[in-house]
DNA sequence: CAGGATCCTCACCGATACTG
DNA sequence: CAGTATCGGTGAGGATCCTG
C-alpha cells in the first residue's frame, strides 16, 4: 500500500479520474511518459524542475499501483530502473486531451505565464551533458 | 482575493485546469450546475452531502473568481442568491466528459463502490426528511 | 543511480458559533 | 437563507541525510 489505498467510494467518473491524477507532479509525470515513452528515474526527475525524489517515487508507485504506469527494473550496476505507461495510462492522457486545450485557452486568456518543460531537442542537451 | 490568487505559471494546460479544479468539491459543484442549470445555495448543499458551508462558499467564490460560476443576489428577504455556470465553466464542464468517462471505466475496472449524488426524485427523499 | 527513512510546514478541509 | 469568523486536525508536499 503506497501512501493511499483509494478505490474508494466515488461520486462520480471525474472523481474518480481525478483521484487518479490528484497530486502535483502526476500530470506532469503522465505527460513526460507520454511524449518520451520510456524515462529513467533520473531523467524524469530532470524533466519535472523542482520535483522532490521522495515526491517523485511517491507518486511513482502510486501510479503504477492505480495501474497507470509500468516499472521496468534491470538488475544492473549502476541500477537501472525504465518507467512507460500501460494502456490505461495512455487512454487516460487521451482523456486528458480535451482537458488540456481547456486550459491552455484558459492560460492564454488570463495571461498567465507558461513554463516550458520539455527540452529543446534532447539531442543538444546530450550534447552540453556530455 | 478569495483564499488564492492563481494565475501562477503553470506547466500546461492541464496544470492550468486542474488549478481550477483543485478542491474537494469543485468537479461536484461543476456537475451540479451544469444538471440542474441554476442553484440556490441551499440546493447546492443538499445536493453535496458531506459539504460545509465555509467550503461549499469558499470553493464557490474561488470559481466565480476563476470565471466558471456566475452568482446573482436577489435583494429579497429572506436572502436568495442563484449560482450558474459561465460559458467557461459550460466548456470546461464539457473538456471533462472525456475524462468523466474514463473515470467512469475505472471505477467498473476496479470495482469501486460508487455513491448516487443527485436524489432519484427528490421527492421520495422529502417523505423520507419529513 | 534509484531509492528509503525522517522531520517539518503549511494550506486544505472540517466543525462550531455568530450575523444581516 | 446565505453567509462570516475562528479554531484546530490532517496529510500532501518539501528538505535533508543515508544506503544497496
Amino acid at each position: 500500500m503506497a501512501t493511499s489505498a483509494r478505490q474508494g467510494p466515488y461520486f462520480c467518473g471525474i472523481d474518480a479520474a481525478m483521484d487518479v491524477v490528484a497530486g502535483k507532479w502526476k500530470s506532469l509525470i503522465l505527460w513526460e511518459l507520454h511524449h518520451h515513452g520510456t524515462r529513467r528515474f533520473s531523467e524524469l526527475r530532470r524533466g519535472l524542475p523542482g520535483v522532490s525524489e521522495k515526491m517523485l517515487v511517491q507518486h511513482l508507485r502510486e501510479m503504477e499501483e492505480d495501474g497507470l504506469v509500468d516499472r521496468e527494473v534491470y538488475p544492473v550496476v549502476p541500477p537501472k530502473v525504465e518507467y512507460s505507461l500501460t494502456e490505461h495510462g495512455i487512454s487516460l492522457n487521451a482523456a486528458l486531451a480535451s482537458l488540456s486545450a481547456w486550459g491552455g485557452e484558459r492560460i492564454r486568456r488570463i495571461g498567465a505565464e507558461k513554463i516550458t518543460l520539455d527540452e529543446p531537442t534532447a539531442v543538444e542537451v546530450d550534447v552540453e551533458v556530455g
